[in-house]
RNA sequence: GGAAGGGUGGCAGAGUUGGUCGAAUGCACCGGUCUUGAAAACCGGCAAGGGGCAACCCUUCGUGGGUUCGAAUCCCACCCCUUCCGCCA
């Protein structure tokens, strides 16, 4: 969340800023009209507060002191009564007025960064480099190709769960696992990233932190019978490994590397990307997550990017590098890159990963806090981004490894993962 | 799921006949004395959040509620942890 203080001393700075992703902070009725009120109202109520309970503190002492020495303080004690009533009166009152005010605070995104492109929507992202030679001869979506090879079943996963959702068999289902590894061994050996593996569901407190609650409950799956949710990215549970700690400052910066299955609902994408497993509801990620300080958090950004690219790279996959406009950063993000990575049945470059630093919005919502040169506890920076999404990249693999004869060429990176085997034959039948 | 025990500051660990307890003590950490240097010893400091120019005030002893002038301390509910039993990959 944003910060309070800042909030108050610059709020028009801010303001600015947050029109630019075009949050809405001119209308009576958005969050952002409501804190500045409801953030006065609370602090005022708070004052008045605070005034009767250091009456009450100070007489109660006093009326402790008298007991103890044998005197009467009756009538301390009856004038107190009233005190004590108006006390809790007004406290419950505060509460509201706090809860009140947060709930607000709570759905107000990040403002974006000074150095972020202006922009409405993704029309206005900025290409900033592409990697490797895109084919350009004609290749069958990967759902022909994965058909052909017996290695994808969507009817299966229609079958057993409903759309958007695939079945892996065979070398399909080896090269996603094999990916898995391959990705982690990468990040662990090259980048000195501490691998972790963690829940898959987590509680509401954990979602919040991280900023998917309380604003986008409607993207999650949640457990009927328990206040918790099916994990949409390995960034929730990893970056809140840390929730309400203060790390050292010599700690950072922390880097992870965690696979997981994610779950998506895919509430608002209805008819889009139906065919094939470029969009589904569970998918297996590869995922990196950077904890470090305020002022390094950019350059953090251009360290994470590279890591995600070098498994591109390294899998010889033709991909560009966008950053996204004001209006086209998630809701949590400060600034963020995209690698898309070329489909050639699609004629054109498709997400695989998003790296995005996050500043210290999710370290204030999360509790994460390291100690400054001063010693004072403030938020920690935190960022994360796909290194990669698996399934995407399988997609990528199947269409820029296809071969005229219908076979699909594994990169040489990956063939140990994947038994040694350097390409996938069609099925003879 | 059943039974028992427990949740206190970075850690360990006192505090449960309600009162001067934000909380003894030890360790860790920071500063100082001493020392060629270090260690030891000794002295001092050392939770977080909020408000205030400041003095200072308020909140927090798992969470929420209750009793009371006053609760870490009493009552209720919930959560979590540990052990034992049951069940189970």
């Amino acid at each position: 969340m944003i910060d309070r203080r800042e909030f108050r001393k610059s709020f028009d700075d801010m303001q600015a800023a947050l029109a630019r992703r075009g949050a809405d902070v001119v209308g009576e009725d958005s969050p952002w009209s409501k804190a500045r009120e409801l953030d006065v109202r609370q602090r005022d109520l708070k004052m008045e507060l605070e005034t009767l309970q250091a009456e009450r503190n100070r007489v109660s002492k006093l009326i402790g002191q008298k007991k103890a020495q044998g005197e009467d303080a009756a009538e301390e004690m009856a004038a107190m009564q009233d005190v004590a009533r108006r006390t809790k009166a007004l406290d419950g009152e505060v509460k509201e007025a706090e809860e009140a005010f947060y709930s607000v605070l709570l759905e107000i995104p990040n403002p974006p960064h000074a150095s972020v492109p202006d922009g409405k929507d993704e029309s206005a992202n900025v290409e900033l480099h592409r990697w490797g030679n895109p084919r350009q001869d004609s290749v069958p979506p990967h759902w022909e190709i994965g058909a052909a090879l017996g290695i994808l079943d969507f009817e299966a996963g229609a079958t057993l769960a409903g759309s958007r959702f695939t079945v892996l068999r065979g070398m399909g289902s080896r090269l996603e696992r094999g990916l898995m590894q391959f990705m982690l061994d990468l990040h662990v050996d090259q980048h000195a990233c501490e691998e972790v593996w963690v829940p898959a569901i987590v509680n509401r407190k954990t979602m919040t932190g991280t900023g998917q609650l309380p604003k986008f409950a409607d993207d999650l799956y949640k457990l009927e019978d328990e206040d918790a949710f099916l994990i949409p990215t390995a960034e929730v549970p990893v970056t809140n490994l840390y929730q309400d700690m203060i790390l050292e400052a010599d700690a950072l910066p922390i880097r992870h590397c965690a696979y997981t299955p994610c779950f998506r609902r895919e509430a608002g994408s209805a008819g889009r990307d139906v065919r094939g497993m470029i969009r589904q509801h569970q998918f297996d990620k590869v995922e990196l997550v950077h904890l470090t300080q305020p002022d390094r958090a950019l350059d953090d950004l251009q360290t994470l990017t590279g890591h995600a690219e070098a498994v591109l790279q390294a899998l010889g996959l033709p991909y560009r590098v966008i950053e996204l406009c004001a209006g086209d950063i998630g809701f949590s993000a400060q600034k963020t890159f995209d690698l898309e990575v070329w489909l050639p049945s699609q004629n054109t470059y498709r997400e695989i990963s998003s790296c995005s630093s996050f500043g210290q919005f999710q370290g204030r919502r999360a509790g994460i806090r390291y100690r400054d040169e001063s010693g004072k506890p403030q938020a920690v920076a935190t960022l994360n981004g796909s290194g990669v999404a698996i399934g995407r990249c399988l997609v990528a693999l199947l269409e820029n490894g296809w071969q005229a004869d219908g076979s699909v060429l594994i990169p040489d990176a990956l063939q140990p993962y994947v038994g040694g085997k350097s390409r996938i034959d069609l099925a003879v039948c």
